[in-house]
DNA sequence: GATGAATGAGATTTCATTCAT
DNA sequence: GATGAATGAAATCTCATTCAT
């Protein structure tokens, strides 16, 4: 009874079309990358255009929506992540975990390599993830697992990087980015060499001030 | 004396908006990727739009065109190295030289990590670089300087993946790649880590044999 | 009853604005040939040039369309003739029809007379009549009204011919058509001429067997 | 040595590219249509794009010179055979002359049939083929080997229509148009026939006073 | 006089977005 | 709220014609 008191109209329909609408274009911004058309997206949904731009004023905000989601998951990762007993071997997996949502997204790759394509929904969303992945990566530092000068948006930012090696092979050998993960963890945990010859990188949402 | 005396033809011109065309073309990828339009390009060259066309038969040439300047120059420079005596420092500057200009040119990114965007020319030209790489990191390898199990290509692998790294604060520390640079050969020179993961790359042209 | 009255979409406006693009198509390919531009088209239905493209993927599809509806009517045509009791008066009013269409339509005459417009739609709808007036001929000659060695491909074709005696001094005296086409049926029905110096044509879809 | 004197420049060049160009453009025209780009006909007669500028001012002029070469031999032929004895047999020559030159040059169809390409030099030559053709005519008809109604205008336009009749076979029966012009010769001479529907064209000059 | 580079109008086509139904 | 037709800006590319060399 109270349930429906509640919630009045044909929410339903709208609750579903949001659903297959995220779940399409989730698939075809990571098969196709950002440049896949609004049209595209609204058929693998079963929608019509009009829906998409109903649920999302633009383009650019069901890309923000997206990009989002996959972020808040790998927050949810770092944070899940935070109480592991070994540091060491948490930063790898939660490594290991982005640079697989990397390996499996063109258009997460391109949004998050280009600071143009981010809503500020979005880069405070990678503030937040360099944020826990800080507490990560301290947690490692203290541990004497890694080097004393690598910060957690280092790590960040190390994603992308090794995602990007691999990427041209991606297509022949889907899975030599552990190869590059392996290599990019070898050179954090050199604790003997002497220190890196660039201050570390600033909080990644100040790139661009305007948003 | 007198047949330097006539020079032949109405060249002058052409030969300048060439290189307007070039430049232009060059700067304009650099700064907005492939997917600046050729009436953007024209404009920056101050020519119309027809001249470019005359110059490049379309834009997939034009972008060959200016990929593959770039890439020649990566093979010269890697070629010039191969003389050094250091082989170790000789990778490093080479090293620094690729992913120097990758931070300079958004195009050259796109291209070199997208294999749809390669001609068959930009191909050839990419493995005749992994060739003269293999050479010179066999060099080092055989010093003892870096691991056994790396080959030329992870090193032209590691060029575009250590740019991706810094790509993103690009705008706001632009000489940070040379931090990730460090961090990178820190890896490749652990010479005491475990064998990788994975196996090395396959030779790069390889991607897509049809070229 | 009940189900009539709900007509379901926005189709109204869309089945009006394909009337007036078909409407306008057809004019501007009678008088101008195809290689009257898109934008014309559009103009002349008052709509924009997007909406072209939304109903006819492409200006050849369109020029199909058109062509396939003009090539329809002279099939339905040719069929009701087969009901005549006077075949040779049926022959000539399918031919008076014929040619009466194409002398009012450019871009049918250049389609009809140049294989490499024909879509493999095109193709076979002028297979389509060619069978028909095959049979219509038939009749005529069994009746000993026509030569013994004229099909219905010969009759087809001679609808062309005839249109293009007359295409010159159409603006001028546009019925003149009518003195050919006379002209002609006289050709056919010199029963005791000696027989055509070469043999009939193939079958007309054979033109070109890709399609 | 008066030779000399009497063309003082460099004359010959400019002699030798124009009947180049007379060539390429005679060709290319016949071969591919009114289409065909200048550029084309420029590299077909080895010289550049400005030099068929200088001999030809504007494209239409180009295709009004080759035209009028080609109604000119067709003059010369008709007025030749002027001279023979049997006039039915001199006018079945004359037609299988123009419709073979039809069926060779794509151009030549285009122009004749369509008086918007017409420059008003062309519509003067077609008066004049027009005219001797009339004679040609009159004589088969005081012969009494043709109707008494058929002038040299409708002789003239015939030949667009034979050539037409055949064109859509033609890649793969090129001879063809002689069973066509066969099948009209016999319209022409059915001599009991009725008289035809239409009076006779006008003289064709008059198609677009314009010119 | 010949050259061929430059021009720029115009053609086809795509796609994010708006809006009538 | 959903639909999908309409829009129109923008992109690539072609070609007749002009003009500097």
């Amino acid at each position: 009874m109270s349930e429906r008191a509640t919630t009045p109209g044909p929410r339903a329909d709208m609750v579903r079309n949001r659903r297959l609408l995220i779940g399409a274009a989730t698939e075809a911004f990571a098969e196709c990358g950002v440049d896949v058309s609004m049209g595209e997206i609204a058929q693998r949904a079963g929608v019509a255009k009009g829906t998409v731009f109903r649920h999302f004023a633009s383009k650019e905000d069901l890309l923000a929506a997206i990009t989002l989601q996959l972020l808040d998951q790998l927050i949810g990762s770092a944070n899940r992540l935070l109480e592991a007993d070994d540091a060491t071997e948490a930063l790898r997996e939660f490594m290991t975990a982005g640079v697989e949502m990397l390996a499996a997204d063109r258009a997460f790759c391109e949004v998050v390599g280009r600071p143009s394509l981010q809503s500020s929904e979005v880069r405070k969303a990678i503030a937040r993830l360099a944020d826990v992945v800080e507490v990560l990566t301290a947690r490692a530092r203290e541990q004497g697992a890694i080097r004393n000068d690598i910060t957690g948006t280092d790590v960040v930012l190390l994603l992308g990087g090794i995602h990007q090696t691999a990427a041209p092979v991606l297509d022949t050998q889907p899975q030599i980015w552990r190869r590059y993960l392996e290599l990019a963890f070898d050179g954090l945990t050199t604790t003997n060499a002497r220190e890196l010859p660039h201050r570390p990188p600033d909080r990644l949402q100040l790139t661009d001030p305007l948003g």
